[in-house]
DNA sequence: AATATATACGACAAAATAGGTCGTAATTAT
DNA sequence: ATAATTACGACCTATTTTGTCGTATATATT
């Protein structure tokens, strides 16, 4: 139901080691997979996916690496987890309207009063909140 | 993330119906399959769990079903998601110790504080809050 | 200029989980 | 007896998640 996924967890590793280097420093996908036994090749491709979603920024080049966007404060729960993994609902037909079940959806309203809870409990939460 | 599983879905939608149902009548597992386009076999596995976890009473013989047990306001949403789909958690160390991982895990702290919000969350919905 | 070490990214393989089916037993009204 | 039901475990299939690989691009160092 609401297992967090390896992507997720390894994320949250990453994002608690950036907070750990010293002003102005970086840190590899290799650096950081080593130190936390996480594999690298799939550390890399988290590590870009928080770039993209300008929660790291990258330095490309031989000394290259990750460090931290200014401000982790301004980074709430439910956008992280939409740029690890998509759209945040229990049910897809919260964002899609292509469901064709028959059983006339008798459970639509509900689920989506329990969606909102949930985005909203996690809207209130910064990534600071979390990995400190 | 958090998507509800079919299982679930499939739970509630089951037990909107026997809320509709006449005091006294009871559901068989191929009448609500049939209603609402659900696999019977499995929907039978569904309802048989819930009667296991006395969420609904289970009358067995030819003209034996399902209705649901006295008062649905007094389940919450965390023991029906137990119900349906074991301890919940986000991350399976919140009951399970025996992680290995090399990361002396930097995360465990934040994670569990995020479990509890999710638990308390819940804690505070019943069942008849989310079929109504 | 060549080399080594980064990030970037898509394609693919392997493993784990969820979804669904089937066979068989037990119960009970007709 | 028969038919319809719940009960339950074994098993297969589909989907998702996890992890790997190949290749391109950028850049500091030599």
């Amino acid at each position: 139901m609401l297992k967090i996924t390896r992507k997720v967890e390894y994320a949250l590793i990453a994002l608690r080691h950036l907070q750990t280097i010293k002003d102005g420093e970086l840190s590899s996908a290799k650096e950081i997979a080593e130190a936390y036994g996480i594999p690298q090749e799939l550390l890399a491709k988290i590590l870009q996916r928080l770039a993209r979603g300008n929660i790291i920024i990258a330095v490309k080049g031989a000394t290259g690496g990750y460090k931290l966007t200014t401000d982790p404060n301004t980074i709430n729960m439910t956008k992280f987890f939409e740029i690890m993994e998509g759209p945040m609902g229990i049910m897809d037909c919260y964002f899609d309207s292509g469901c064709d079940q028959l059983h006339g959806c008798t459970i639509r309203t509900p689920i989506n009063r329990i969606n909102d809870s949930i985005r909203s409990m996690f809207n209130k939460m910064t990534l600071a909140d979390i990995t400190y």
